[in-house]
RNA sequence: GGGCCGGUAGAUCAGCCCGGAAGAUCGCCACAUUCGCAAUGUGGAGGUCGCGGGUUCAAAUCCCGCCCGGUCCA
C-alpha cells in the first residue's frame, strides 16, 4: 500500500464529516485537506498567506503562561492528567542528544509498549530544542532553537483503550474555538508522519496561514514484512496505538498577539530593552517592514536567503543599505533572545559545555550568542541575558543552578577568547606565509581551529587582502565529515527458558544456594535460581563454584538476558540436577562494597561541587573503580579532599541503605529524575536504592545494608578523560586500604632511594635533581673544552690542510670536533673507534669520499656536499683509514 | 562516538614537506648609558624537540602506538 491510500483511509474521520469539513486538494503543493468552506489551497506559507497578521483569529491576547495554563487546563477538564516538564537534555536515551518534540519523552520504553506511561490520557508542556533551525532564527520571524511543545497523548492497548481519530480531532477543534478561532479559518492538512521507527497518519492543523499544531496517529511500526511503504521503508500494524500531538505554544502566542514575529510576541519586553541598549531605533515604518518580512517570510526556504533579501528589498520598497543597517540589527536581537533561551533551558537542566555531545551544542549557541552581543555592543554578559530568562521563566526552569552558570559562562567566554586569539595569530601567519587563502585554507582553519571565514575575511581587510568565501562553505566542511558509524551492543539472546528467581535482590548477604538445573548449552547453564550477579549496572558478575555429585564447575561469567540468567561454566550439568553454587565471597563484597560507595561518592561530589554533577558512566572493579563525572573544570586537589571527607562522613554515620522494588510511577513522583543517573531501565517496576537523606538512584546492583560497613572511601586520582568530564578513580573497604598501601609502598622505596624518610623525600629529591643538572651543565662544558684542545691538536697534525685521523670520541663530539676543523682546514675524514665516519671536505666531495669509505668499511654513509657522516664495521677501522688516506692522497 | 589540527626555551612560534650543526621574537639576568626609571646598546643564561617503540650509518623531521590540548561534525 502507498502513502496516499494509507491516507485516505487513515484520515476519513467521522468528527470532520459531521462537522461539515471536506477533503480538498491543494492547487500548489497538490496536498489534500479538510476544510468546512471550499478553497484552492491548503492555506499553509507559501501556498496561502499569513492571514493571522493582518486577521484577528483568537478573541484576545494571551502571554506564554497563560496560553500555557489554558492548554493544560483545557485537557485537565477533558480527563488527561497533567505532567511535569522532562529535561531538555534526553538522558534516557542514546540515539539523540536534546528533546525535539514531547514525544521523546516516552521514547523509546512506553511507545515500543514495555513501560507504562506515566499516565494515560496525558497533557504536557514540554520544551524542545532543536539546533536544525539554528541558522533561520531571527531571519525568518518564525523559526526558534527553543519552543515549548503543548501535548496531549493517549496510548492505546489491545485491551485498554483511551481514544482515537475522532476524539483528537476534535479537541484539536474545541480548543482552537474556545480560543476564539472560526471554524472557517481552520483547516487540517494530510501528511504521512515516520521517525525513530514508526509512522502514522497526521493532521497538521492551519489556522490563518500557520501550522499551529500537528495531530499524529502513530500505529505502524518499521518491519521488512509489512505492507505499507513510505519514503521506501516498510511498516506494519502495531498492537499499541498512539496519540502523538504537538502543539506550538509560542505559535499560539504569536496568534494572540497579532506582532510582526514570533520574537515580539514571546519577550516583548526584553527585546525592547535590548534595543534600547543597543540604540536601535525601532519606529512604526521598521514595525511594517518586519511585518512584510514576517508575511513572506516563508518563502525563504523556497528561494534561498541571498535571494530572498534581494527580492524583498523590492517588494518593501526599502535600500539594501536600509536593510543591512536596520532590518539586521533587529535580526540579530531576535537571534540573541532565542539562542540564549535555549541555552537557559540547557544549561538549567544540568547540560555542561563541552566540546562532545549536547555539551557541544551549548557551546555553540554560547558562542553564538556572544559573537551577536560584541557585534551590538550591549552592555550585558551573556550570563545577564541567561539570568533574565531564568528569572521570566521561573515555573519552568531551575533558578538555583544560577551560581553554576555563571561560573560555567565565564569560563566558557575566556575559552572562546583563547580560541579566537589563537586563530587570528595562525591567520596573521598563514598570511604573510602565502600570500592568499585558499578555501581549502579556509575549511582548515574552521574545521581544525573553529575559526570562521567571516573572520578571516575581517582580518584580510586589515592587511588588504581579499578572500573569497564560497557560498556552499558549510555543505563543503560536511562533506569532510561524511561517513558511517557503528556501534557495539550487548548481543541480544532469546532465551526459551522461565525467568530465574534473582536471589540476591531478597537477600544481598547470601553466599551459597542450592537450584535446579533448567538447562545446559555450550557450557553455559541455567537455573531455576541463583544467588549469581550477572554483570550489569556497571558492576561485573559474580564469580565461584558450581557443585553436583560432587563434582566441581566453576562459574566463570553470569550474564543475564531478559529475564534469563546463564552462568558460564567449565563444562555441561545435566537438565534435571540439582545443584550447589557457592559464591567468591571476597570478591563479591568488595564489588558490593565499590557499588554502595559510588552512590555515595556522587552524593559527596554533588555537594562538594554543585547541584549539576551528573554521572556520566560508570565501571566497578574489584580493587579500584571508575566514575564519571559531568564538571565544567577540572577538579582541584582540595575539592577531592572535602569529597572524600565528605563521603567518610557518611560512611561513619553508619546509615541504613534500603533497595527495594516500586511502581515506577510512585518511584518518580517521590523522587524525580534524579533516579535515573545511571541510564533508565525498562519495566513497570524499578529497583529504588536509598541512602537516608543522601541518595536515591534507580539500580540493579548489589549493597550493603549500612554504610559503615564500607569502612574507608578513598580517592585514587582523578583526571579529565574530556572537556567536560571528569573521571574519579577510587577505591572502598578492604580495596581502598590496599591501594593506600601500595602508595605508601613506593613512598617509602622512593625515600629509601634517596637516604631520607618520606617526610624529607622531596626536599632531598629537589635537592639530587638540582645537583644533576649542574653537573650536565659541568659535562657538557669540560666536553667542549677538551673538544677545543683535540681540535688545536689536530689541526698540527694536518699536511696540506688536509687531515686523516682515527679518534676516540663519541659521534656528538665528532661532529663537533669536525665543525671547529672545518674553520682551519680544507679536508678532514676521521674515524672513531665504534666505527663512525665523519667527512668535511670544503671542495665538496665529502658525500663521496664518505661514502667511499663506508664501501670499504661494509657501511653506509650520506650527508650534504660539504659536511657527511656515516657508519662503518668497527673491525674494519684499518682498510677505512687506508683508503681515506688514498682518496685524499696523503 | 568519529574526523581534523597541534605539543620545540618562561611565553608566542619557525624548523618537519625533502632526515645530516636546535633557531627567531618577547620575557629573564648582567653590564653600559642614567641621580633613578623608561628607552636603547652589548653580552649571557634558558631545551628530555609530549612519551614509548620502529625504520636508518644518522630522527625534532619518516612510520606505528600512547598521553595531553584544541577544533569540527553527529
Amino acid at each position: 500500500m502507498q502513502v496516499d491510500e494509507l491516507m485516505s483511509r487513515e484520515l476519513n474521520i467521522k468528527y470532520l464529516r459531521n462537522e461539515g469539513f471536506k477533503r480538498y486538494q491543494c492547487k500548489k503543493c497538490g496536498a489534500y485537506f479538510w476544510s468546512s468552506v471550499p478553497r484552492d489551497t491548503c492555506t499553509e506559507s507559501p501556498c496561502g498567506e499569513y492571514k493571522f497578521l493582518k486577521e484577528q483569529m483568537f478573541k484576545r491576547e494571551y502571554g506564554i503562561k497563560e496560553m500555557r495554563d489554558t492548554f493544560i487546563n483545557f485537557f485537565r477538564e477533558r480527563g488527561h492528567t497533567p505532567i511535569k516538564r522532562y529535561p531538555v537534555v534526553a538522558r534516557w536515551r542514546d540515539d539523540v542528544f536534546l528533546v525535539n518534540a514531547s514525544i521523546y519523552d516516552f521514547q523509546p520504553h512506553v511507545t515500543s509498549g514495555l513501560v507504562e506511561p506515566p499516565a494515560n490520557p496525558l497533557v504536557i508542556s514540554q520544551p524542545c530544542i532543536r539546533m536544525v533551525d539554528i541558522d533561520s532564527v531571527g531571519k525568518t520571524g518564525r523559526h526558534l532553537t527553543g519552543f515549548e511543545m503543548m501535548a496531549h497523548h493517549a496510548f492505546n492497548y489491545k485491551d485498554k483503550f483511551v481514544y482515537w481519530k475522532d476524539e483528537t480531532v476534535r479537541y484539536a477543534i474545541e480548543f482552537l474555538q474556545s480560543l476564539g478561532a472560526k471554524k472557517e479559518d481552520i483547516v487540517l492538512k494530510e501528511h504521512p508522519w515516520f521517525g525513530g521507527g514508526n509512522a502514522g497518519a497526521s493532521l497538521e492543523v492551519i489556522v490563518g496561514g500557520l501550522e499551529l499544531a500537528t495531530l499524529v496517529f502513530m500505529n505502524l511500526r518499521e518491519d521488512s514484512n509489512g505492507d505499507v511503504e513510505i519514503d521506501g521503508i516498510k511498516y506494519s500494524e502495531m498492537p499499541l496505538k498512539i496519540v502523538d500531538t504537538g502543539y506550538g505554544l509560542e505559535r499560539f502566542v504569536w496568534v494572540s498577539r497579532m506582532s510582526p514575529t514570533i520574537y515580539d510576541a514571546i519577550y516583548p519586553d526584553m527585546i525592547s530593552m535590548l534595543m534600547e541598549e543597543a540604540k536601535i531605533e525601532r519606529g512604526e515604518k521598521e514595525d511594517e517592514i518586519l511585518l512584510k518580512l514576517a508575511y513572506h517570510s516563508p518563502k525563504i526556504e523556497v528561494m534561498g536567503e541571498k535571494k530572498f533579501v534581494g527580492e524583498f528589498v523590492k517588494i518593501a520598497g526599502i535600500t539594501r543599505d536600509y536593510y543591512n543597517r536596520y532590518i539586521v540589527p533587529i535580526q540579530k536581537i531576535y537571534t540573541l533572545v532565542d539562542y540564549t533561551r535555549s541555552l537557559s533551558f540547557m544549561l538549567t537542566d544540568g547540560i555542561i559545555p563541552s566540546n562532545i555531545q549536547a555539551g557541544y551544542l551549548a557551546r555553540l549557541l554560547i558562542r553564538r550568542s556572544l559573537n551577536i552581543i560584541k557585534d551590538l555592543k550591549i552592555p550585558f554578559s551573556l550570563y545577564d541575558l541567561v539570568e533574565i530568562h531564568v528569572n521570566n521563566f521561573r515555573d519552568v526552569m531551575d533558578r538555583s543552578m544560577l551560581p553554576t552558570i555563571k561560573e560555567e559562562l565565564k569560563l566558557e567566554k575566556e575559552r572562546y577568547e583563547k580560541t579566537l586569539a589563537r586563530g587570528r595569530e595562525l591567520v596573521k601567519r598563514m598570511m604573510k606565509k602565502k600570500k592568499s587563502i585558499s578555501v581549502d585554507d579556509l575549511i582548515l582553519l574552521y574545521d581544525s581551529h573553529g575559526i570562521l571565514p567571516e573572520i578571516v575575511q575581517k582580518i584580510g581587510k586589515e592587511k588588504e587582502m581579499k578572500i573569497e568565501v564560497p557560498e556552499n562553505f558549510h555543505s563543503l566542511v560536511a562533506k569532510r565529515h561524511e561517513k558511517a558509524k557503528k556501534e557495539e551492543k550487548k548481543e541480544k539472546r532469546e532465551y526459551d527458558y522461565p525467568s530465574t528467581k534473582l536471589l540476591y535482590y531478597k537477600d544481598s548477604y547470601i553466599r551459597k544456594f542450592e537450584a535446579i538445573v533448567l538447562g545446559c548449552e555450550n557450557n553455559e547453564v541455567i537455573l531455576d535460581q541463583t544467588a549469581f550477579y550477572p554483570e550489569g549496572g556497571g558492576q561485573p558478575s559474580d564469580r565461584g563454584k558450581i557443585i553436583v555429585d560432587g563434582i566441581e564447575y566453576s562459574v566463570m561469567d553470569v550474564q543475564k538476558y531478559g529475564d534469563v540468567v546463564v552462568h558460564r561454566i567449565n563444562g555441561c550439568i545435566e537438565k534435571g540436577k540439582k545443584i550447589k553454587g557457592f559464591l567468591d565471597w571476597d570478591r563479591r563484597e568488595r564489588l558490593m562494597r565499590m557499588h554502595t560507595a559510588e552512590h555515595i561518592l556522587l552524593a559527596s561530589a554533588r555537594r562538594v561541587l554543585g547541584k549539576h554533577i551528573w554521572q556520566h558512566g560508570t565501571q566497578k572493579g574489584v580493587y579500584e573503580s571508575r566514575f564519571d563525572i559531568a564538571h565544567y573544570k577540572t577538579v582541584s586537589r582540595d575539592e577531592i579532599k572535602k569529597i572524600e571527607r565528605e563521603a567518610l562522613r557518611i560512611i561513619t554515620a553508619n546509615l541504613d541503605v534500603n533497595a527495594k522494588f516500586m511502581d515506577r510511577r510512585d518511584a518518580e513522583n517521590k523522587y524525580g529524575f534524579v533516579l535515573y543517573e545511571g541510564g533508565i531501565p525498562p519495566g513497570k517496576e524499578i529497583r529504588v536504592v536509598k541512602i537516608d537523606g543522601y541518595d536515591v538512584e534507580a539500580c540493579g546492583g548489589t549493597h550493603v545494608k549500612k554504610t559503615g560497613e564500607i569502612g574507608f572511601l578513598k580517592i585514587i586520582k582523578t583526571e579529565r578523560i574530556q572537556d567536560g568530564v571528569t573521571r574519579i578513580i577510587y577505591s572502598a573497604g578492604l580495596s581502598a586500604l590496599e591501594n593506600v598501601q601500595e602508595m605508601e609502598d613506593t613512598l617509602i622505596q622512593i625515600s629509601h632511594l634517596v637516604n631520607s624518610d618520606t617526610r624529607g623525600a622531596v626536599k632531598k629529591i629537589r635537592g639530587l635533581m638540582d645537583e644533576m643538572k649542574a653537573l650536565r651543565k659541568e659535562k657538557e662544558r669540560l666536553i667542549k673544552e677538551k673538544i677545543q684542545i683535540m681540535a688545536e691538536e689536530y689541526v698540527k697534525q694536518a699536511k696540506n690542510g688536509k687531515l686523516v685521523l682515527k679518534v676516540n670520541v663519541s659521534r656528538e663530539e665528532m661532529q663537533e670536533i669536525v665543525h671547529l676543523l672545518s674553520k682551519k682546514l680544507d679536508e678532514v675524514t676521521l674515524i672513531s673507534m665504534s666505527g663512525d665516519i665523519m667527512v668535511y671536505s670544503r671542495s665538496g666531495k665529502a658525500r663521496e669520499i664518505a661514502t667511499e669509505i663506508a664501501k670499504v668499511m661494509d657501511g653506509r654513509a650520506g650527508g650534504k656536499r660539504d659536511f657527511s657522516q656515516g657508519k662503518g664495521n668497527e673491525r674494519k677501522i684499518g682498510e677505512g683509514l687506508k683508503r681515506a688516506k688514498e682518496i685524499t692522497g696523503i
